[in-house]
DNA sequence: TTGAAAGCGGTACCAC
DNA sequence: GTGGTACCGCTTTCAA
């Protein structure tokens, strides 16, 4: 392991001069700066993130703390995560904390305190924790969140264009030919659910399309629920959809489970559309037209903001990166007649 | 932040004593040991990873590697370790390394290399690579193996035993009643796939019951795969088995959805069975009665050996914890007639 | 524009 | 059994 000392050696310059460059100080002859990148480049030199963290009192790894990294959504970060702080150069360190427990704000604290992490995600549910925010601030923790569920006004937020995409998957509909579409919603007061249905309506209005009652349900987000409205949406042969846009995919796999029960073919009967793109949209079959969420392009933008803060370009409170609709085979033309 | 410098003082010792007393080495008297102890404790005092790591050019972080933490194993044996180091007073730091990529060493070593960490949990599919762990040895790295597919003959593992909770689940079809149980077996040459296979026909052959050849299929963990080895298994209502075991919950449900369409009912017409306790268990009804893997132990077994080794007990070469059979609705007595 | 030297919080070699 | 002190690799004040 080469040290600053090495590199300092091999330039022909102090230990200090190094320091300068590695954090790029303005008072350095362009001259002296390149022979330095020089000498560390041939070494192959890094600076060491403990001796780093000894002085500075701050370490260089990135933070993020979960509830329950083994669910779907947060594992995704999860994983996005990891890769954007590879690409950057820098590592994560995780933390579990239970959601709603009495004593996370001690378990926050030990963290903090421990690892001397000062640079955060904060993805659900804690980004939606005011008070947690507040104490990340008094520590003095930067944080980016990620897909909070209600924007918060006073931080930086990354989030996904669902209402667009909810949209999206409702004009795809639409333009295979349905005229009776349905929708499956999730647990009502979620934001998520709200994005979802607004875009969905939109597109049906836009289309001058009849957003019916009994087409309407609400699965809160899981099999069960999804499968019982669904079971009502289709009794009724003469009255039914010729496709379901659920909120989520496992809700959507209710409503293909549902369909097969009621000896309808996905999609020859019915079209049958998700969101998450999750493992069961292709778990089952046929697979899911769904939206997949740029859960890789929102890791990589927290991570960004956090190693290369930038003032100006960081005012942007409320950044939402596009979802991508992903056709697959339970969506088709409506069946004739 | 109190230092050490701040306990010694408290303490009315050198800073060399408490060194003495936080790493327990032996020349220290009882007494003074006692006091330094009662200092450290009314400070708060922590040792800071920082300074350790600086000096000893070995992080205090246990690090982790996955290939796609999202996923539902890597993804639960996650959370199972952040939790284990919680408690034990540890951090963890992941690092992402794509599987069969051909630069996964170099990956690798600049995770050692920056990270300076010496202490791993190895889990599939890394476990499994025989070279992989070559290099953590030349690195000087410890590490423990949770769950590899192929028993390494080099390395302490922590597994769980499989064969046995297939047997319990098999037993608990014969116990209600059941005598023609089909079996959907995972991707053949998988390890897994192996043991719960081998239960399961333990427990057939225990009981005196036939394993008939159109009763055992292979569905490779898949939901598509195992829909149709279901569909043919069920397809003739005189030759039909009561009961269905499928190796992963995946299959079960494509096992539950296969009988739904055919105007079956689970659990009054046919009795199914999972493995692994995955979110698609209970997203399904009736929830699937299934073996929960534990995940927990064994986290926490595999940070205790990596926190406080023992030469002694860490002989056990591949210790296997217990999974646990979980009866919920999808199992009942097979139909009367 | 550059350099010498102190110190961040520990560990460990040596002397007592 | 205990204490003095050099040192791990870097940042930063202060001088030159």
């Amino acid at each position: 392991m080469a040290t600053i000392f090495d590199v300092a050696n091999r330039a022909g310059v102090s230990i200090k001069t190094v320091s300068r460059v590695l954090n790029n100080a303005s008072n350095v002859r362009p001259q002296t700066q390149k022979k330095v990148q020089l000498a560390m480049r041939e070494l192959e030199y890094h600076p060491s993130f403990a001796a780093r963290e000894l002085r500075s009192g701050q370490s260089e790894a990135i933070g993020i703390i979960f509830s329950d990294p083994s669910g779907g959504f947060q594992g995704r970060l999860h994983s996005a995560a990891l890769s954007a702080c590879r690409d950057a150069g820098c590592f994560l360190t995780a933390a579990l904390i239970e959601e709603g427990s009495d004593n996370w704000a001690d378990q926050l604290a030990e963290f903090l305190n421990r690892t001397r992490i000062r640079r955060m995600i904060l993805v659900p549910p804690f980004c939606d924790s005011a008070d947690l925010r507040e104490q990340l601030r008094e520590e003095g923790v930067t944080f980016t969140l990620i897909s909070p569920s209600i924007p918060a006004a006073d931080a930086v937020s990354l989030g996904m264009n669902e209402e667009q995409a909810a949209y999206e998957v409702t004009q795809h509909l639409v333009s295979l030919g349905h005229e009776r579409i349905g929708h499956i919603a999730g647990i009502e007061d979620h934001v998520a659910t709200q994005l979802r249905k607004a875009g969905f309506l939109r597109a049906l209005a836009e289309a001058g399309l009849e957003a019916r009652e009994n087409w309407l349900g609400v699965g809160a987000f899981n099999f069960r629920d999804a499968r019982d409205v669904a079971r009502q949406m289709l009794a009724d042969p003469g009255e039914r959809p010729t496709a379901i846009f659920a909120a989520n995919d496992e809700m959507a796999a209710a409503v293909c489970y549902t369909a097969s029960s009621l000896g309808l073919t996905v999609p020859d009967d019915l079209s049958v559309a998700g969101f998450d793109d999750v493992a069961i949209a292709t778990a089952i079959w046929p697979p899911l037209t769904t939206v997949s969420q740029p859960f890789t392009a929102i890791a990589a933008e927290a991570v960004r903001r956090l190693v290369e803060p930038d003032p100006e370009a960081d005012q942007g409170q409320n950044e939402a990166l596009e979802c991508r609709l992903i056709i697959r085979e339970s969506t088709a033309p409506p069946p004739v007649g």
